[in-house]
Formats: C-alpha cells, sequence, structure tokens
DNA sequence: ATTATATACTGGTATAGACCATGTTGCAAG
DNA sequence: CTTGCAACATGGTCTATACCAGTATATAAT
C-alpha cells in the first residue's frame, strides 16, 4: 500500500458510512477510541478525520463528538455538471435534439478559448434541450476531437461529463461561464418555439478538465422565460 | 490574547506579505526557520502555513520550499460584492442615481424572501446604476428596517457593503442568484436608455449575513447589451 | 565543460504525550 | 422533582522528536 496511512483510515471510515454502520446525524467514535482501534496515534486519526470533515462528511462539535452530516444540496450543484444532471436536478425529464454534429476545423474564437494548436480539428453539435418537451435551450458545443477519440455519436451526444469520466477516467475541475441576455435570431426563435426578438439568457462556458486544460466551450441560449440559473456563492 | 497561536503567525506571515516582504513566487523561509523564529514547534508552524494555503495564498512543494501563491482573479469576484465593487474591478467608473428611497411595509415576496416578520418595516429604494456614464441596470433593492437602523441615506445609498461592515462589524456571507432574462418595459428602458423590448439580463439576489440571515434582497434588471456577468466555479 | 553522485534541505507523515475550553452527565442538595 | 455543581468526555491546540520521499545543489569523476 502506497498511501499514507491517514488516508487509508480516511478511506476506511467512508467506506463505513457508505455501507450504513454510521447514518446521518449519528455520532461517531471519539478520536481517541478510534485511534486505539486503527492502531495509531491520536494526531494521525484526527487528519483522517480532518479530511472527511473537509469533504463535508463528517462535522465536529467540541465536548460533544464528531457527527455524520446531512449533505447540503448546494454542494451538488456547485460542481460542475451538464445539463442532464441540471434537469434531473430540478425534476425535470431530460432530452435533446441533434441539430447538427460535424468535425471540422475550429473558428479562431474556439482556437483561442480551448488553447488549440494549429492544426487540431474539433467536434462542432448543435442542440436544442428540452425539459419535460419544452424546449429550453439552444446550444453549440465544441471539443477538442482528441478528447471525444473513441466515443461513439450517442455518447457524446447523450451525456458527455458522464462517458469522459466513465470511459476515459476524464473528470472536469472548474468552470468559466460569461453569462448576458440578448435577443432571439429568427433561426434560434424557430428551434426554441418562441419569437424573434424574445428575451434569451446567453451562457458561454468554457469547462477545464482538472490539470487546467480547456475541453469544452458551449454558447447556449436559454428561453429567458423558461430557465432560471440559479447560484449559490 | 484569545486566539490560538498558529492564528496569531498566520495573521502575522498574511500581514508581512501584503505590507510586501515577500511578493509573488518568492520563497518564504522554511517550515523549520519559521518555527525557530516564532517560536513554536513545526507542527505548530505547519498548522499556520496550512491556514494561508487553504485561502490560496501560500502554495508549497515538497523539497522545494513554500512560496507566495498568485492571487487568482476569480477569488476575488468569489465573494460577495456589491455592484461598486463589481465596476472598479473592470476599471468603470461607478455611479448611481437613486429613483425613490422608502421605508414601507414590505411585500409578500419581500417578507418570504427576507424572513421578516410580521410588523417589520423594510426600507425599499429604486436606483439606476452607471457604468462611466453610461446607465447599465435598473434594481430595487429591500432591506429591513433594523439593519440600516443609524445609517445616512448616503452610506445607504452610496456603498451598502462597506458601510454595514465598518459600522455595524456585519459581514455578508453567502448569496442566493437566480438568473434570468426577459425584456424590458417602457418604464425601465426609459431609464435605462434603451427601447421597450430589448433584452434584459434579470438577476434577484438574496444576501445572507454570516449568521445565516437574510439582510438584503435586490432585483437588477442589466441592459443585455452592456453588461456580462462572469463566474468561476 | 559535462555528467554522475553524494549530501543537504524541503515539505509530508507519524508518534506519544500534555493541557485547555467546552459540552455532557450523573450525583447531591434543596 | 428540580436545581446546581462536580466529574468526565470530547474536540482543539501544542510540543519535541523521528523518519520518509522528493528536490536542489555542491562535489567528484569523466
Amino acid at each position: 500500500m502506497g498511501s499514507p496511512v491517514y488516508i487509508q483510515i480516511h478511506n476506511e471510515i467512508k467506506k463505513a458510512i457508505e455501507a450504513g454502520k454510521w447514518s446521518v446525524g449519528d455520532r461517531i467514535p471519539s478520536e481517541r477510541e478510534l485511534a486505539v482501534q486503527f492502531h495509531v496515534s491520536r494526531m494521525t486519526l484526527r487528519q483522517a478525520i480532518q479530511t472527511l470533515v473537509e469533504e463535508g462528511i463528517l462535522e465536529r462539535f467540541v465536548g460533544s463528538g464528531t457527527f455524520v452530516a446531512n449533505q447540503k444540496v448546494q454542494e451538488k450543484m456547485s460542481g460542475v455538471t451538464g445539463f442532464t444532471d441540471l434537469m434531473l436536478a430540478q425534476g425535470k425529464q431530460p432530452s435533446s435534439k441533434t441539430i447538427s454534429y460535424h468535425v471540422m476545423s475550429p473558428s479562431l474564437s474556439e482556437v483561442e478559448k480551448l488553447k488549440l494548436k494549429d492544426d487540431t480539428q474539433v467536434l462542432r453539435m448543435e442542440r436544442v434541450r428540452y425539459g419535460d418537451d419544452v424546449p429550453i435551450s439552444f446550444e453549440v458545443a465544441t471539443i477538442p476531437l482528441e478528447i471525444v477519440e473513441g466515443l461513439s455519436k450517442q455518447e457524446v451526444s447523450e451525456s458527455l461529463y458522464r462517458t469522459l469520466e466513465t470511459k476515459k477516467g476524464l473528470i472536469p475541475g472548474h468552470a468559466k461561464q460569461m453569462v448576458s441576455a440578448s435577443s432571439a435570431s429568427e433561426r434560434i426563435a424557430e428551434y426554441l418555439d418562441i419569437k424573434r426578438g424574445d428575451a434569451i439568457l446567453r451562457l458561454r462556458q468554457i469547462s477545464y478538465l482538472q490539470d487546467g486544460r480547456p475541453f469544452e466551450y458551449v454558447r447556449t441560449q436559454y428561453v429567458g422565460e423558461r430557465f432560471e440559473f440559479i447560484l449559490e456563492k
């Protein structure tokens, strides 16, 4: 085993909680007790607990003990997630229609945003997204070809984030989003079943992997009346 | 002195960095050296460094040392700030014109959002905000009267956040924002010098103090073409 | 001058003990 | 039965020390 002892203990405690040994609100044994059980010093045991507290899995109270925390909702939303998860979190059935799906040379803007080298190709797809079969947004997503190499069209279209994680082990780190408002063009209005000039919430998002590489540039136009973006900061 | 030693050391190192003793990229003395300087054990010194690392002020590299990190831009944006700071951060001169400023009974929506008791009064003000003298937004802010008690109209209007912190020691904790898009009404279009029906970015924000009490409910309508909201998550 | 190697130094992990402030609990006095 | 207080348990802080795995650098061999 390569990893430090406190990480191993961290994992064991985490697994025990997931296995149901302790439920939300339960008090786990004291630091001194656990230190004996795991045959480590109290400081080392504390370090294991510390990491679990930082993950929001445990809460500590002086004089009372250490308890299994109830997972906060905004925690789940704070991560970088795609449209699919966003809709599911709001209890709506997500679906989408792919308008176009082509490999092509990137635009200047795309080269810049995705930090592409001169000769790289990209996959660009246009989609209309629905929540409970009502059109919510029109989006143009651009992805470097190397990222989606070996993935099927369905895998890319359906749930890119999940596929990248399971098939390639690529995990989104952070994202930069630019939000503004504009009016719907004739073409977009058609797709979204609204009138030309209706209010559009524009979102441009650059998603980065945990190592800092940009892997997706998405320009989304949301129907103003049908979408609300909720943030906690 | 009440606070733990490692917090005191944390503050001293932080102050030293702010005072320019070390610049971005500089290596600070090793943990062992600093431990001697501050007359504490290395473990205690490490705890002080740890908190600074968590704040993003320092970076550590095994074998190399501990360095002053370059402050990331999103750090400054991640806090809850008002319009004034937002404009200044973008190099624009903020100004505003107060349209109305009244103490009144809250609406149902305001009671709910601000978790008001039945009999409390609120201060409601409507303002047009400018950046370099170009109208950027129209906003309606509602604040429980008890929060702004004893503050002058100018203090509340000019820079509420700063005044609350310096005069009352109230520090904003987190905020919940709801973003959507709509079209400008006749009245709002007039104030913002745009046409009726032009795109509006709507932002409703509930700001909470660090203890969780809501203290401000703001509904802002930004001119779509003149404003972009940048987020990092 | 270049390359290998040894050495010193760095932060990371781990120990075993100590004391503190706060929260909990059980027992005694009313 | 309630109240108050003492004893205990808990997490928070701190010490002094040790060894480890990377990094940097001075030194020696080429």
